[in-house]
DNA sequence: TACAATTTTTAGATGAGTCTAAAAATATTT
DNA sequence: AAATATTTTTAGACTCATCTAAAAATTGTA
């Protein structure tokens, strides 16, 4: 398959990131906003991109990944959640620290060394925030999730991800000793600020604000 | 330290390699043949290196790289071959594969992930062709080596190096049993097409032609 | 439906890195 | 020393990715 620039694979991560987020072409704006460019430049990108087969786009209408422009976006998602794994279990950094640093090895071109790293990693499922590492085919792994702030009184499950990936939030979550896998049950909600309070086993308690509720991934029991 | 582009990183790479090999100015031309490219371009881009005080440039005169280039290629060089070394004992990729996979990775941004990977690796001195991993601080191993082609009959030593890096090379190698620490004593050599007889071991005998002569790396016992 | 606000595209400019062709400087021969 | 060959630089043009400012299209509202 044809190379393409640094740039160009950026674009195309940041029009499946946001045509995931919402089912609909990703406006010009959206990209602007996403890629921290102007209007002008995207529009410039989008024609190339158009050009090349890899996005389908009409003046005014937004755009939309093609076949091709799709397997590759998920080509690169695949190599990022894959270098963050590695940075995080092999080169013990913490999961604040391994997105950047997955930012550039994400572009290197190399089928073969993905395919071994993966092996090497033991064919991960998700990455460090809970994200799902796509297969060499390109499928995701599905899996039943829900936001804390969904979760009645009661109820319980496990953290299973984030929704922001800021290092503020990881490190927060560090600090109040929340990663994945940490099992939990709803004790309380307060309808006054949506805050709740939690239980991690039978006598850890905690509050969290309606903020750090809406960030969490759990999967109920 | 400020950040340059992969492009100005590969030309500081192409000068230190030239000064390495001669020691005096490296020539327009010399750098147009490692980069691949015009004398023109060559010319354009030092002028740029000398604006940002990474080499000393005097038109027609050639250049050499100032303290700070020479650190920076320095860096880069210590960036290749721990990837290099990760690419092989890692991820068992053989050693005429992991170049150009490491001419990518070099380029890589953070000082913390060299480090990590520098220890990860057990701060190896030597990468799979080698060559001298550079420390942190710039400081490469010497290692008193000859060319098999400089040793005497009767003389023996130990394979620590190759001079040619192409796969066709080192392939051509693995298909005769020798690799890095292979030990072999020169039984014979030829005067008609300089080419040795060598053994390896007691009973093991091969000839070698002059060019693979030229292109091993023997430290002698 | 018409006017206003917003979004998107176009126009024109810039810098990095490249090219070819031509001019200038340096090195080599005779 | 002069002529010739080689190397290096300059000149001008091209692509990619970006910008700002202005024009055009779309959307929202009165
Ligand atoms: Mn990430
Ligand atoms: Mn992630
Ligand atoms: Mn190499
Ligand atoms: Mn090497």
């Amino acid at each position: 398959m044809e190379n393409f620039s640094q740039t160009e694979e950026n674009y195309l991560k940041a029009i499946f990131k946001l045509s995931e987020r919402e089912d609909k072409p990703a406006s010009t704006n959206a990209i602007a906003g996403e890629m921290s460019t102007s209007a002008a430049s995207v529009t410039d990108m989008l024609r190339r991109l158009a050009e090349k087969g890899l996005i389908h786009y009409e003046k005014y209408r937004g755009v939309a990944l093609t076949e091709k422009g799709n397997k590759l976006a998920t080509g690169l998602i695949r190599k990022h959640r894959l270098w963050e794994v590695f940075l995080l279990e092999k080169l013990r950094f913490s999961w604040d620290e391994v997105h950047d640093m997955a930012e550039q090895l994400e572009h290197i071109q190399s089928p073969e060394l993905v395919e071994r790293l993966d092996e090497y990693l033991g064919r991960p499922k998700f990455d460090p925030h809970g994200d799902p590492i796509p297969d060499a085919a390109g499928n995701f792994t599905f899996r039943k999730q829900v936001f804390l702030s969904a979760l009645n009184p009661g109820e319980a499950g496990v953290v299973v991800g984030v929704n922001d990936h800021s290092p503020a939030f990881l490190q927060y979550l560090d600090r109040i000793e929340i990663k994945l896998g940490v099992q939990l049950r709803i004790a309380e909600r307060f309808d006054y600020d949506e805050s709740v309070r939690i239980m991690l086993g039978e006598t850890n308690e905690q509050v969290l604000s309606k903020k750090v509720s809406q960030n969490l991934f759990i999967q109920k029991f």
